[in-house]
DNA sequence: CCAAAAGTGTTAGACCTACACCCATGA
DNA sequence: TCATGGGTGTAGGTCTAACACTTTTGG
């Protein structure tokens, strides 16, 4: 059985073309069967989604997320809708807020427990998904036209994330497994939404003692290549509880 | 009608006698009845503690929170409960994280949408509540027995303003509206967990621009008077956006 | 050889850390 | 006059911010 006052929805971050991109579906209850478990919850489903035409309509466009089942666990539950929507696993997940107004949804009463999530675009065809009519990319500052408050929900998360690069490591998440300091620059730069100086990044990144240096390089690049990094998952960790200070 | 799936549960956090304190209750529906607006929601209350006797049990305390009643926005509500419960007005409130592991109360689905709350318990006589059998504080680190999985929702509360705490002025909450910087320095360095050097500690406070001298004193107390603070809301309000540095 | 991006060092000022003694008050 | 907590300064090291040119690569 499904709680038709509870839904999940996951604001996922991608960065592409050094841009910081949305990846947002239009969802289609026919192909969500595949996903839901029993035929109840799929009837519950198609209700939830004849109340509202929006859900159902090529003009707009929708978080990746669904409805909660009683029995699952709300955390793992999200990891699952993100996994099969994008076919990655192991991808960085976090709950950051809880939206309960009363009519933020129209003929229903729906809270919405929303995360948001960290990937690199770049691996996976993510466009093509079995649970859905259409999956895309949208860039953070180019939304189409979303359902309900998920503009809010993006905006919010948005925040959040902006608040956790300060002080986390996470930014790493939204890059290849190796990236050159330009890239990482860019990434900083992106979400931050401001320039910063190339001489004092590099001097704070690489005191943290995160990156590895990978002794790889760029090839076919049409200028000086640039040195490749990782990022070392147990300096990571440490980072990770212990804080960090990005306010460049 | 109460979302008998969704409830809220306020983690109220005071500073009394140099110690972190958190403020539990007994809950009984024939005093809540005083806060519920309609028979139905008595009903449905009356049935949630019919189920679950540790509610009403004397053995037990329980955050001080309820079911959400469909028509009520969630941060209004969790924002009524608190003024209900306390007394207070204008309390700080974040919610922080919504817990919904399926098997987290016992026969019940029930997710909870946890806030925690700073306020300076001085004021106040908050032990007289009209909708509940007992409200007490306790500190952190001598709770009593409390009602499933109430102490993870504390712990994590607690977590959550220890990182908070670090990179904005929220700390100031706790206090009176005048307070010593040997008061707020305590405060610091219990809700830290650590010892904190008196001279770095008050350059870097005031250096801030975030305390106002209110030009009072201490009185009676067996050794020189400390001067008095209270703290600049304009500077506040600034640090509160910007970000604050506090990893002393 | 040109265009494009990668990569690098210094200096001045601000900030952080560690550390020990005198001061004001009421009992 | 004593006990108690309030209040203060400095020096050395580290971090930050501002700033411009040379290097490498492919086309």
């Amino acid at each position: 059985m499904i709680l038709k006052n509870l839904s999940i929805d996951c604001v996922i971050f991608g960065f592409k073309d050094n841009k910081l991109n949305v990846l947002l579906w239009q969802a289609e209850p026919a192909l969500l069967e595949n996903f839901l478990t029993t035929e109840e919850e799929y009837q519950q489903t198609k209700e939830i989604f004849e109340k509202n035409p929006a859900l159902a309509s090529d003009q707009y466009w929708g978080l990746i997320g669904t409805h909660l089942p009683i029995e699952e666990d709300l955390d793992v539950y999200a990891k699952k809708i993100l996994e099969v929507a994008t076919g990655l696993k192991n991808i960085y997940l976090k709950q950051f807020k809880t939206f309960g107004d009363s009519k933020r949804i129209p003929h229903m009463r729906v809270l919405t427990v929303a995360y948001y999530a960290l990937i690199n675009p770049e691996y996976h065809d993510l466009e093509l998904s079995s649970i859905a009519k259409a999956v895309k990319w949208f860039e953070i500052d180019k939304l189409p036209k979303v359902i309900f408050d998920s503009e809010a929900i993006i905006d919010s998360a948005l925040r959040t994330l902006r608040e956790e690069v300060k002080y986390h490591p996470v930014g790493f998440h939204l890059l290849p497994e190796n990236f050159t300091l330009t890239e990482l620059q860019t990434l900083y730069e992106v979400i931050l939404d401001k320039k910063l100086d190339t001489r004092n990044f590099r001097k704070k990144i690489q005191k943290m003692g995160l990156l590895v240096d990978t002794q790889k390089k760029q090839t076919n690049v049409a200028h000086r290549a640039a040195k490749l990094y990782a990022f070392d998952m147990k300096i990571y960790q440490q980072l990770t509880e212990e804080g960090l200070n990005f306010s460049i």
